[in-house]
DNA sequence: TTAGGTGCAAACGTTTTGCAACTTG
DNA sequence: CAAGTTGCAAAACGTTTGCACCTAA
């Protein structure tokens, strides 16, 4: 379920088109970005802009949310990130290289995301388009519901109350 | 493509589902109130809370907002609205009642929003939370693009210009 | 040097809430 | 009458933007 298949290398083949794309654009290096980059390249999972922020900030207390929302509004650009709206209102971000397409697992109770491809589904997608004459540019597959490991949680909490 | 089968008789069956939930938790039946739902239950698509106010206001101008988002909360509780979110940060609310399971196609051209249902696709989404143990307790599935109307729309708009 | 970036705080658009006046039961 | 509801305006929420200062190229 890892989401970075090749270790250290893939974060600087990723850092490279960063700076690649920063470079044709005629924009900046800054610190900033790059640290926000190089958290963002370095987590494998569905992060949202507070949580980058907290982790960026570990490494400097001064960056602002601007600065965050900014820089992964490029990444997006760069073809770096992608942005997820699930069912909370807030936006997550994650990894786009590398990833085959593949669609979302919601837990509920803990929040973890989970990935999944098939095939089947995505060719069962195309058809329904094709006779609904409906040109499909991006789709969306979310399952919600409880993961095995909260499964046997919401066991053991509910046994130790009886009932509120 | 209508989501009300039966006709004027589904609509007071919805108005007493409605009237007995307000009754069954000690609220009250306003004017107000039966009025969003009305709207709401002679509608068949998927309306905002701003175009839902629209409707009201035709009737009665001083409704405000906060009435609105209630009543259609109240509504969701009672089991007849469901709450949307599609990919433009607004939610939309459809009548659940006498809907069985369906999903989306958005046309991202012209904003219309379809419904279509597949059982295969269901059936797949089961035996893939199955193999992870995951519980499902809802789904979403949102296919994105351009319906058949704004191909055509399209094309004429931009008939200068190459074809993708 | 200067185009572009930063952090802040204020603005945003949608949704929620506190409250005094007002209905409903 | 008491409890619940209304409309308003203000707050709250995640997000975006204007701006004076700063920094990379």
């Amino acid at each position: 379920m890892s989401a970075t298949k090749g270790g250290k290398d893939q974060i600087s083949e990723k850092r490279a088109v960063f700076s690649d794309f920063i470079g044709k654009q005629k924009l900046k290096s800054t610190r900033q970005r790059n640290l926000v980059a190089d958290v963002f390249f370095a987590s494998d999972s569905h992060l949202s802009i507070e949580e980058i922020l907290q982790l960026v900030r570990r490494k400097d207390p001064a960056i602002g949310y601007a600065t965050v929302y900014r820089t992964l509004k490029l990444l997006a650009q760069a073809g770096l990130a992608d942005e997820r709206h699930f069912s909370d209102g807030i936006a997550r971000f994650e990894q786009s290289m590398g990833h085959a397409h593949h669609d979302h697992m919601v837990c509920t109770f803990c929040g973890k995301v989970f990935e999944f491809a098939n095939d089947q589904i995505e060719r069962l997608q195309e058809s329904i388009a094709r006779d609904f004459g409906f040109e499909i540019t991006s789709h969306k597959l979310e399952l919600y519901g409880i993961c095995k490991d909260c499964q046997s949680k919401k066991q053991s909490q509910r046994a130790g109350r009886a009932k509120a």
